[in-house]
This record gives C-alpha cells, sequence and structure tokens, in this order.
DNA sequence: CTGAAAGCGCTAACAA
DNA sequence: TTGTTAGCGCTTTCAG
C-alpha cells in the first residue's frame, strides 16, 4: 500500500504539502495540487485511517449501544444511525449490552480505548455516574431515552406520557368503555411515563379499576401472559393499550386464541411504531418517529465532536396515532 | 491518559519490557513483572489501541456487512456475529449495503482503510471480482449464503435444497393435495436452490402445475400479493410453501384476509426460521441454525486472521423442520 | 532477562 | 506557499 512519502516523493513536493491537500487546510499551490492528484490517482493511495487517527485523535468512528439488536426496536434505530453516519464519513460499532451494567461499563472502556469519536447509548439501566470515563476523555455522548443530561450529554426522548393519553383517548372515542393496560417495567423511565399517561386520561373514568392494569416485560409473550391474565380477570373487556408494540402483538395473539375478534369485540395498539406489519389485524400504534430520532442522535453527535455550542440538552420528539386495523378496522 | 511510557518510568524498566509482559511475549522477571502489575493498577493504564495498530498491524475489529438490518434475519446473525467477536476481543462494524454494488464497494474500501482484520459479508449481489482489493491486501473474508471460495474466502452456507424438499415432503405428509410455492428472487442463488427442492418434490405429483408457484421478492407484503393472487387462481390450494419466513407471514395475512383458516383449510410453511413468535397461528418452518451461523462465521475469520491452515473453505450448514401451528395445529 | 532505538503513516507547529 | 521535524503510543529487532 502506498504511502504520503510515497505520494511525496513522486509528486515531488513535502509530505507536509501532501497531507495540507488531503486535509484542505493551508495553502497548497495550483501546480502541487495537481501534480499531487495524478500521483494519488496512480498510485491509488488512500491515507491509512489509524496512522491518521494516532496523530489527529479523529477516528472517524462512533460507538453505537443498545440492548439488544434482536428487539425489532434496535434495527431501525440502527439503520437511521448507520445512514447518518454514513453521510458524515462515520463507521459505527455496534454493541449489544443486555442491559448488563458491567457489560455496558466493559464496552464502555473498549470504545474509549478504540479512540471513538463519540458514542450513542440507548440504555434502559445507565446511570450518570457510569459516563465518569467518558466525561473525563472529553468523549461526547448522546443518550437515548434516558435523561441526565450534561455539557457534553445530550438527551432524546419522545413524549411519553402524551402518547399513553392519545392511546387512552383514541380507544374512548372509538367507544371502548372497559380498557385495560399492559403495562411495561416499571424500572423503565420512559415505561412509566406511558402507564402515567394512559392514567391520567382513565382515571377519572367510572369504569377505571386498577386491576385492569397488568404487568408485563416489553416482550410477546409477556405481552400474551399478562393479556390471557386480564382476560380472566375481566372478560367484558373491549380495549388494551399495551406501553410497546411487542406486548400488544402478544395480546393479539392471546385475544386471537381466546376467540375474540379484533376490532370488533376488543380493540388493541400499541406503542413504538415498529414495523410490524406481518401482524393480521395491522396494529394501531402511538408512533414514535424512530428514524428521524437516531439521524438526530448522530447529527446531534457529529455536532457535538465538532466543539459546536449551542446544542440543546434535551429534545424531546412528539409522537402520532397511527390508527390501523386493530382499532378502527 | 497514561502511557506506555508513564508506565515504564514508575516501574522501574523500559517500555519494551512492559510491552512485552503487556503481550505476554518474551521473557519478563517475576519482579518487573509485580512491578509493571501495580503501577498499571495504580494508574488504570489501558493500552491505546490505535497507537498499537498501527504498531502492530491488528485493529481487533472486523466489518460486517449485510443487506439491511431491518429484515429480521440479520439481526439474528449479526447477534451471533456479535457475542462470538466479543468474546474473542473484537469490536463489530455494522455496514448495511442494500445489496447496492456501488455501496458494498465503497464499504470494503472503507473497512480496508480501517484496518479491519477480517470481514464477514453476507450479500446477494457480490460478485468474487468485488474482493480483489481484499485479497490483495490479504485481508480474510467469510462469506454467508454465496459461494466462491478461494484460499482467504470461505463460505458458510444451508442446505437450501433439501430444506424445500422437507417443506415438500412436510405438507405431503400432512395430506395437502395441492400446494403452492411462493419463490424468492431468482437472482438468489440459496433462493433458486430452496424452489428446486421444492419441484424435486412435486413435480412428480399429479397435481403439480407450474402455475402453483408464485414468484415474489421475499418481502411481507410480497408474499401477501403473491398469495393473494395464487388463490385466486387455485381456489382450492391446501399448502404454501414460502421460500422465506417473512413472504409465508404475508401469506398468512392474507389467508387470514380471505377467511381461510390455518392450518384446517391451507397449511403454511416458511423458511429461515426468524424469531416470528407474534404470528398466530404460529409459523411453521424450515430453520436455519443462524446463531451457529454467525458464530461460527466469527470463529473461521479468527482462524483465518490467525493464519491457521485446514480450515475448510465449503461449509453447509443442516437446516431442520421446525413444525408449528401453522401446519400441525 | 532487559533496554535502546528504529519505525508504523500521518499531522501540525515552526521556520523558511 | 512549502519543507523540516517532532511527535502520537506502541511493537519489535538487536545488542547487551
Amino acid at each position: 500500500m502506498a504511502t504520503i512519502k510515497d505520494v511525496s516523493k513522486l509528486a515531488g513536493v513535502s509530505v507536509a504539502t501532501v497531507s495540507r491537500y488531503l486535509n484542505k487546510n493551508g495553502y497548497v499551490s495550483k501546480e502541487a495540487e495537481l501534480a499531487i492528484a495524478e500521483v494519488i490517482e496512480k498510485l491509488n493511495y488512500r491515507p491509512n485511517t489509524i496512522a491518521r487517527s494516532l496523530a489527529g485523535k479523529k477516528t472517524a468512528t462512533v460507538g453505537l449501544m443498545v440492548p439488544d439488536i434482536l428487539n425489532p426496536f434496535f434495527p431501525e434505530l440502527a439503520r437511521a444511525i448507520e445512514d447518518a453516519a454514513n453521510t458524515y464519513g462515520y463507521t459505527v460499532m455496534l454493541c449489544n449490552t443486555d442491559n448488563d451494567p458491567a457489560k455496558e461499563q466493559r464496552y464502555i472502556e473498549t470504545l474509549l480505548h478504540k479512540q471513538v469519536d463519540g458514542i450513542i447509548i440507548s440504555s434502559y439501566t445507565i446511570q450518570p455516574g457510569h459516563l465518569s470515563g467518558l466525561q473525563k476523555a472529553g468523549i461526547p455522548v448522546v443518550l437515548l431515552d434516558n435523561v441526565f443530561s450534561s455539557d457534553s450529554v445530550v438527551s432524546l426522548t419522545v413524549e411519553n406520557k402524551r402518547g399513553g393519553e392519545l392511546a387512552a383517548e383514541h380507544l374512548l372515542e372509538l367507544g371502548c368503555r372497559k380498557i385495560a393496560h399492559i403495562c411495561g417495567p416499571l424500572s423503565i423511565t420512559s415505561s412509566r411515563d406511558r402507564t402515567a399517561g394512559f392514567e391520567a386520561v382513565s382515571a377519572g373514568t367510572d369504569w377505571f379499576t386498577p386491576s385492569l392494569i397488568g404487568y408485563s416485560d416489553f416482550t410477546v409473550s409477556g405481552g400474551y401472559r399478562t393479556m390471557k391474565k386480564l382476560l380472566a380477570d375481566h372478560p367484558d373487556l373491549d380495549g388494551v393499550f399495551a406501553s410497546n408494540d411487542l406486548m400488544a402483538a402478544g395480546a393479539l395473539k392471546a385475544l386471537s386464541e381466546a376467540g375474540r375478534c379484533v376490532p370488533e369485540d376488543v380493540k388493541v395498539i400499541g406503542f413504538d411504531g415498529i414495523g410490524l406489519e406481518m401482524l393480521s389485524p395491522e396494529l394501531s400504534t402511538i408512533a414514535q418517529p424512530i428514524y428521524e430520532l437516531g439521524k438526530t442522535a448522530m447529527d446531534v453527535l457529529v455536532a457535538l465532536i465538532g466543539k459546536e455550542t449551542g446544542i440543546e440538552t434535551d429534545q424531546v420528539f412528539p409522537v402520532t396515532l397511527t390508527a390501523k386495523q386493530s382499532t378502527v378496522g
């Protein structure tokens, strides 16, 4: 592989000039420019990114930490982030943390020593203290769905509570008079907020009773089991709001097995807006702008890396009701 | 951040000794060892991977190129690969190629200059010639689901044809007497093989006719549309084999909308074995050992990087019939 | 068993 | 506008 030295020699200039040409900073005469361009072409020269990183302290690489890429929410996010990274010339390192704090710490260490320029973290378990190493090293962080901002940490979230309200309102408007709720893990802030939104709307109604809320774990099978239980306790329920789409899908499955028609007998709505087009009936949901979240995360990270200032440290994105067959038939 | 020099100074030895200690090669006296260990601990020193890469030519990073992480097959693969990479101390760079040869080429260039130690490629479109840059640079490649091996390229595939046969046999054994087939893109080898397997079993039967084969594109909506068409042409079909699970899910949806009961009226089987637990009825499938494929890809890659010899360049993995509700109720 | 020193390929003062 | 040169932090001969 050709090096900058080879180029400089053949072009009859110094490596500094080539470097300046490469990085488009400093002065380079037209002639030198032409000569260098020609040699680069001939040698098919490409700068060695590693050497560049060592000298220049930038790797053009970012880390992406997600709980588990198997959860369909995260591929959508990853795709958006990777697309955006690509346009900026960045490469993405994928890390699955399983919400395991130890694993998270290990990955943070690894990314730190691989000198990534920034990190995007989506995690339910991460704590402010866990980021101290990054802070000290001055590595910017964008947090998704988790809020504890500081100067080099910005948080991106969605209107979870409002989403919960929207879901409840939607079902009420459609005539539901006994709505059950499948709630996600209480340890997750956004999950609690969604439930809070639901409660804010339904607590005032005459049909509401706490036993209409079933606790689950954000998985399909969890939603399925919880739906069975709710159905047993409240055979007359006519609406279900699940705090995420996977649990909603599980609920749909349980309802189908119980012989309930959706949406005729029971209307179902989820939360997230992941692509679950294989479901029949198709799932109504409170959609997050997932792609936009991912893209913005990358945009913000790049801005942070470039030491731009005036970046909002807390950005809250709107959610939108997407009515499909599971509520409106 | 502490450097190897800081450590050497405080431990009263040379950087070479520290390096030897770090890499566990060459001799280091017990005393030196102890002293170094202590200082490393005190300084919380971690070697700089970038510098290490520049000097040592190894980055402990591998590239993973997939068509689109949004397709649920690939997160499963990615997860397996990342898990395995993690145990080897490697980090994974994720690249979505969209089966776009130009994008593929660009990523190969990028990974080449980021000095990844190896690359795992899952692609329908890649051609032997596209790998010449990697070959020249001596970067090992593991190909998934695509065969054109050489010394530094190994291919991992599954028994696609056998899978097609298994699917057809399964439906026949269950009493189906008019089986339709939703075929994937003909440009994809593994897709053609699956169809070939189906044809090998069904061509000899009295009910078989070419119009029972519908051509589609490996997506849910594609499977949905093709199923509708097949249903229109052959209202009396009683079995469906789709060449992948996404199309099978689309078929399930079309059948449900057409009022056909699965598996009572029509039995459905897919191919891949991706986790589609949200479906009701649950989907029978010809399962690939996806996790094992991913793990093996990484194992083989590491072996290749370590210049191990005697690695089989073509490994074919078995598929297994997983009978669920969509065929056996 | 250990250390000095020469790089790895590139960037960034600084001097010219 | 250009070239010289000193690193970046680590590995690896090669001579003790």
